[in-house]
DNA sequence: GCCGACTACTAAACCGCTCTAGTGACTGGG
DNA sequence: CCCAGTCACTAGAGCGGTTTAGTAGTCGGC
């Protein structure tokens, strides 16, 4: 038989197509050995539900929505993205929930894929990153009714859950290590300016730098990409009283600098000290290694999609997850700086 | 209203609701007239497809699954697939098709996910990658009656259409590259050797090192990780008669292998040329930059996409589309051996 | 002026599942 | 012994589309 349908199976078994939903579904309704026996003749014709029919009775549709609005070919080599997926997928599959996947090139599109994906019934919920400073998008998702978890910081996301670390903690353990060791001139590439953890970030480093009493500290801005980085770094080492360490916003940005840094001829960690926001094997393979913000973004990823099950289980009930701070793997790109000023 | 349906549409403008489905769908059964008014209602209401409902009545899912066996922590740090994801997306979202994305294991889970998609009527189709030597997965596709496009070389997948790159030529071009430098000393750092194209690799540079009467030439299989990248050249580097160049199968173990040259004090690419199978960033961010095998991923991607819409539209029609071979690109990381044997 | 073909539309079945209202059998309390 | 309550189950509506069979109305040809 091509596909057999509950209507099959209660044929065979002799009972209502009712009562077989009911098995199936674990509700009450029908008596043990019933359930037992149409359980038994499901799994001997090989019975799937058709996700369609039960999603359209207003059922579940089966699967989480993550639009990510970047450039298409950028994202393919942030491994933050790619390690945070697999988390996801890890924590989704195992309850059979998938995960619908789309790269839009701006905020406009993303609200675009939002709202159909809604009313098309498509996902259950929504998985959103890269939140903006005044960021549109959360109006219109909590206008929309659909259960949404936000990845990010401690800022501003209505009423929609969020799981999140504290990166201003994390910016300023950095700064606290740097200061330590006796840096003076610390400069931050940071990412784009238009996120809250870029914000986040930036601010952060202000504070300390005051709290420190460092006078000669400096947020760039770039778009995250190695060019960039890159870009920023040679402009860094070029002007005189060039910085003695700095601070990446993302671990694609820390090596591109390192590599600038082989190219101009200044020694890490001798001249120069390098710190990466965010870890992956990229920090690890390059030599020196970099140290680096660590954290489990694998089970950032599980613990997003436990989130967003939760709420769909339990909608109307906010939740927020704080996960652990980012901690420091100091490994061999930073040191105390050279003596000369 | 929440949600408005062609039975709403119908109403409003004082048709049937089968009339309201042709217009829709450009179907005929409507006058041009009428069609234009049925539109219009449709979109002053904002009237978006049921998924759920269409697909339930034998239609299209309108999504594509991609299910790939790899451990899921492994997979965040391949640039290629990250690129490749983004190609695939950019092709399917302009057509309005969802790209249904899942992470397994092994091939057993993943045949498990084949069958349960097809039953439960997800998708219109599946994409293939990582194919083995011997695959079962292919059998099970090609019995499930769902359209699937493999990506890969030109090996054995059945009735199942493919995109594929001739990965033989391409290694060709490396060793040819080599010896020509005047390497007689060649080791390859290769993938799992249960993958096909990790298999044509191997005997192109077998049948490659005859052809150049090359007696020290090996393959050592790996699992595509950074570690075992690092681990295999750090062996290669310290046994006697240490290879002059090596070739990595994937960029990232290239990187990786960088990395413990300089670890050892190896001079690239005074003492050894590097040469990376596969190109992204990666390979040009890191100083030296590595010379390697590059090709249009996220065009692969869109390839790929377009191949499986094409597929869709018209079943039973296999299609093999061939892409370009990937071309070197020299950059830094080979010379000349230095003279010492 | 009548028949047949065509057009433009309607009514309703159907896809596979869920869920509610209803039914008949059985049980227990008064 | 009767009635209420419970249990196990059935019948059928409904979800939002697509699609088929059927039906008016128009038109052209002879």
């Amino acid at each position: 038989m091509a596909r057999p349908t509950i209507e099959d199976i209660a044929r065979r078994v002799g009972v209502s197509k009712g009562a077989v939903s009911f098995a199936l579904n674990g509700r009450p309704g029908v008596s043990e050995a019933t359930r037992a026996r149409i359980l038994q003749v499901a799994e001997e014709m090989n019975w799937r539900p058709h996700t369609a029919a039960r999603a359209l009775g207003g059922a579940r549709a089966g699967a989480v929505g993550l639009v990510i609005a970047r450039p298409a070919r950028t994202l393919g080599v942030e491994p933050f993205f790619a390690q945070l997926l697999s988390g996801l997928q890890a924590g989704l599959s195992a309850h059979s929930v998938a995960l619908e996947l789309l790269v839009v090139e701006d905020t406009t599109a993303e609200i675009e894929v939002y709202r159909r994906w809604a009313s098309e019934h498509r996902v259950d919920g929504f998985i959103m990153v890269d939140l903006k400073v005044r960021d549109t998008r959360v109006d219109v998702v909590e206008g929309l009714g659909v259960p949404a978890v936000v990845l990010g910081g401690p800022g501003r996301h209505g009423s929609l859950s969020s799981v999140w670390a504290d990166d201003r903690e994390a910016m300023l353990s950095i700064v606290d290590y740097l200061a330590a060791l006796g840096h003076r001139r610390i400069a931050h590439v940071a990412g784009l300016p238009a996120f809250q953890h870029t914000q986040r970030r930036m601010r952060a480093l202000r504070d300390s730098a005051r709290r420190h009493g460092l006078t000669d500290v400096s947020s760039l801005p770039t778009d995250f990409s190695d060019a960039e980085g890159a870009a920023t770094t040679r402009m860094l080492l070029s002007r005189p009283g060039r910085p003695t360490a700095i601070v990446y916003d993302n671990d694609l940005m820390a090596v591109a600098g390192l590599g600038v840094a082989g190219e101009m001829g200044v020694a890490v960690p001798g001249d120069l000290s390098i710190v990466a926001f965010d870890d992956s094997v990229l920090t690890r393979i390059v030599h020196p290694a970099l140290t680096a913000l660590t954290r489990d973004t694998f089970a950032l990823g599980t613990e997003v999609a436990e989130t967003m099950l939760a709420l769909i289980a339990e909608p109307g009930l906010r939740r927020d997850r704080r996960t652990p701070t980012p901690r420091l793997a100091v490994r061999e790109s930073t040191a105390p700086p050279a003596l000369a000023g």
